[in-house]
RNA sequence: GCGAAUGUAGCUCAGUUGGUUAGAGCGCCGGUUUGUGGUACCGGAGGUCGCGGGUUCGGAUCCCGUCAUUCGCCCCA
């Protein structure tokens, strides 16, 4: 033993191993599966970005950019920052990159993101996303093709039925800043009877007042001006036009009209996916339309839409998932069947068929390990199986066992629907043998 | 950033009012005629009691600090 210490992990990093790592692989398929579906376009997008990529599209005065995000100075004095979110990145690349001639463009990724915030379950310093996105698309048809996604992913993820569609519409520009005068006109004539929390959005971002816990603020929530009678012609047009495609495409919702985003650039619709399954942490998947963030950056008004999924929240909901199967578990015995078995291995795996190596411990253990890996057939090349010019191959859920020859096994069987069979001529699929196991024993 | 709880073996936890070499179950490794998954039995490895100070003849146990996790607030996916 060294008397080296050994380091310790960063707080609010993870270090993902087993069951859970598969839960996070199985989300992470299954995005990729949907999102090709919806023919969104996969991007990669750089981890780190300038400050001010962040500080000008979330705004300054929002929490994340204010007191979570871990920026630096790199050696040449410029500030960088990790990424908080995706959407702000992506923007800017729409506008660097020459992105515009393919709007409306539909996009999506995923990877780790980070924000400086006291660990919880279900929040972490370095967490990972799911992002969808669509710019340049101002019709209401897109926000619908985007709910429609997030519907149907979490619905392949095998947890729809635990999660609630949430959705309200903040109106467009002007419905959003007459809302929000009426607001803080109302908030400020009850001020002093607020928790001292609103006291403080009432200042940096009035319109969060209304998800307040407190009970202090819920009664005064409950009587605040609603957006409904702040929504302009058109900016009611826009969400009726919203909800009937959401009926049409068979996705349910509520509205919560106290539903708001946290980052300055929404406008219309807003959404989130919840669950009560995961304590303070119940929002799955959330966004909006921001067609306010491309001019924040200095581009022309563009408006998008998009939304993006904690993927360690949708795993914990997904629960534990087991590593795929194991089709061969390939167990020799002595040296010859060493080598044997590294010629099965390779062949095997050729086929498309996963195999793996047990040659640890007595047979005994070996048998035990395979079944432990969960493995369908044993390749059990022996001295007995050698002496006789054979392998033994056992069906370890039924337990039946057959032999098959050696020289067959390495130059003429093939795995065909999980079978064992030789194709004696390949134009005649009637002419295969099958191996089948015998009674089980 | 605020409030609270927890931290003992790989995992889940015991550990009495402070008292010798810190325990259990599960798991892991090996064995019970060196060729077959289970059960049973036998044996074994594995812990600076999160870390650092303090009080004490003596600390896993009491006190302080610190780190981490968990729960709520905040924020958000």
């Amino acid at each position: 033993m060294s008397n080296v210490e050994t380091p310790r992990p960063i707080r609010g990093t993870q270090d993902i191993f087993g069951p859970e790592a598969e839960a996070f692989a199985f989300v992470v398929e299954t995005f990729e599966r949907v999102r090709k579906l919806y023919r969104f376009r996969r991007v990669e997008m750089p981890v780190f970005e300038k400050t001010e990529v962040f500080s000008r599209s979330l705004g300054e005065t929002t929490d994340v950019v204010s007191k979570e995000m871990y920026s630096f100075d790199d050696r040449g004095g410029e500030s960088l920052t990790l990424r908080p979110e995706f959407t702000a990145g992506i923007a800017r690349a729409y506008l660097t990159d020459g992105w515009q001639q393919y709007a409306p463009l539909k996009v999506a990724t995923h990877g780790p993101l980070f924000r400086y915030e006291r660990p919880q379950k279900g929040r972490y310093r370095q967490f990972h996303q799911l992002d969808a996105e669509i710019i340049g698309a101002a019709e209401p048809q897109a926000d619908v093709e985007l709910l429609a996604m997030a519907d149907q992913l979490l619905k392949e993820l095998g947890i729809a039925d635990g999660v609630t569609l949430q959705l309200n519409t903040l109106g467009d520009a002007d419905s959003r800043d007459s809302w929000r005068v009426a607001l803080v006109a109302y908030f400020q004539s009850v001020r002093a009877d607020l928790s001292e929390d609103s006291q403080e959005r009432l200042e940096r971002n009035p319109l969060r007042i209304l998800d307040s816990k407190d009970p202090r603020d819920k009664a005064f929530v409950a009587d605040a001006p609603k957006i409904d009678d702040f929504l302009t012609d058109q900016a009611q047009d826009f969400f009726g036009q919203v909800t009937s495609g959401l009926e049409a495409a068979g996705v349910a919702w509520t509205r919560l009209p106290a539903l708001v985003r946290g980052l300055d650039y929404y406008r219309h619709t807003a959404f989130e996916f919840v669950t009560d399954r995961l304590g303070a942490q119940g929002t799955v998947l959330g966004g909006g339309r921001y067609d306010g963030l491309i001019e924040s950056l200095g581009g022309v008004h563009t408006p998008a839409a998009g939304w993006a999924a904690g993927i360690e929240r949708l795993a914990m909901l997904v629960g534990e998932r087991r590593q795929s199967v194991l089709e061969q578990a390939i167990i020799p015995v002595g040296e010859e069947a060493e080598s044997i078995a590294a010629q099965l291995l390779a062949k095997t795996r050729r086929w498309g068929t996963s195999a793996e190596l047990f040659n640890r411990g007595n047979l005994k253990k070996r048998m035990q390990r395979a079944a432990d890996a969960g493995a369908f057939w044993a390749v059990i090349i022996g001295e007995d199986e050698l002496a006789k010019g054979v392998v033994t191959i056992r069906n370890m859920h039924s337990g039946g066992q057959f032999t098959i020859p050696l020289d067959d096994m390495l130059n003429r069987v093939e795995m065909d629907d999980g079978r064992f069979v030789i194709r004696d001529d390949p134009n005649n699929p009637v002419g295969w043998t099958v191996f089948e196991p015998a009674e089980s024993q």
